[in-house]
DNA sequence: CTTGCATGGATACGATCCGTTTCGTATTAT
DNA sequence: ATAATACGAAACGGATCGTATCCATGCAAG
């Protein structure tokens, strides 16, 4: 018997939308289902790694058959860039405290708080690999988790010049990097992330960026030849 | 026929040395053989990634069989291991150059044109997870090239203090987090790896460390509470 | 030189997992 | 009620894993 061509996955990601009557005669999909199924991945996900998971272990512990997961999702990797734009989600917002430091040790507090305290933590040690190579993972999540934190940095730097408490000339392009890519590098090279550790991250990069004081004399020591200061 | 039990892989590893005497009886192994397997292996590797990586792809190109693989090596990852050790040692020393700018870019630039330049890039993001989650072979790694680097920037640290560019309490421990971090938050992350983007990571970061200018009042904008300047 | 033994390459094997298909039942819209 | 779809379970062929087996090759000890 030929199968009927309407059983394909439809759902919803948080960046592609595929499309589909809202509304379709039948029964309809299971959000509990859809839920549990998440929700399992993200535990099988993080104890076994992405390479080594089986779907079979994701539909078990959801109480699912297997050709459900197939159902909601065309792959591994379709379900895990749902999984990493939702867990992703909570931890970018900076709120503005009025204070400048405050709000950029919360640039860095946010993501690391995140990868030492959240699920989000073991899954994107899991995903790293697949986001760093494979384009319909990677894309994804630097379109909508890397570009809102740069986005979200962007502002806290703009406020701190408006403050006057950064240069007016304060590197904003690579300011996402040297506040969160010291968190990355932990997560992945070892060593601790602790509140000690963001506060002189903080430290640095705010003495960096500081606005030059009044009455004082020289720019700092930058025998920079500077092809910088770019287009 | 029970299989003898002398076929185990025996081959040194970068860190874990395994015991075997050092000649034995019968054909010894051919080194020409091992070095076909780790170059295929690396080809294989940073085309298809570790987890859909075939050793009977790695056996065809090395023009090998598979089972002469397993005799050599006890896994995917001990392969993986002899490799990253390999490929990573080259990149990791600093010239000391007199200048203390020239010295901090090499620190950005050696890891840059490593992920950029050399087949060094395709491998550690293939083996960005392993690393992350697998600590038969993220352990060696932090425990040799890890370590080795930071030892190096700590050197390079010490030096720029000693010239006067640097101020004395410039942080060390973070140091490697804030040159190097960048460079592979954007290797995992998106966005270029140009020397422009080193030289301003260093203009940053050097003027975060910068020894106070005789002259100037104030020592930046910290309103740090400081839990820092640790044990 | 001869003899002995491990290597190297090839092939076959059982086990496992993938993604799909099939089937009976459950749940909804019309 | 009826049609249409989702759900759970089971079974499928295909692919790949790591191992075992085979034979010829090539060093080294005697």
């Amino acid at each position: 018997m030929i199968e009927s061509e309407q059983d394909a996955p439809y759902r919803k990601s948080a960046v592609v939308e595929e499309s589909r009557p809202a509304t379709r005669k039948g029964r309809p999909r299971s959000d509990r289902v859809h839920r549990a199924i998440l929700d399992a991945f993200r535990e099988v996900l993080s104890e076994e790694g992405f390479a080594d998971l089986r779907l079979e272990h994701v539909a078990a512990r959801a109480g699912v058959g297997k050709a459900t997961i197939y159902r909601h999702w065309a792959s591994k990797e379709a379900l895990a860039q749902e999984l990493l734009a939702e867990l992703a989600a909570p931890h970018i917002a900076v709120a503005e405290a009025g204070d400048t430091r405050t709000e950029l040790l919360a640039a860095v507090l946010n993501p690391m708080r995140a990868v030492t305290d959240t699920p989000f933590g073991p899954v994107i040690r899991a995903l790293l690999s697949q986001i760093a190579v494979n384009p319909t993972l990677g894309d994804p999540f630097r379109a909508t988790v890397v570009q809102a934190r740069r986005d979200e940095i962007a502002r806290v730097i703009g406020r701190g010049i408006a403050r006057g408490d950064l240069r007016p000339d304060a590197d904003v392009d690579i300011a996402t990097e040297l506040l969160v890519g010291p968190v990355y590098f932990r997560l992945m090279f070892g060593g601790e992330l602790s509140r000690d550790f963001a506060n002189r991250v903080v430290d640095t990069v705010m003495r960096g960026y500081a606005a030059p004081q009044p009455g004082s004399s020289s720019p700092a020591a930058s025998t920079s030849p500077k092809e910088s200061t770019r287009p």
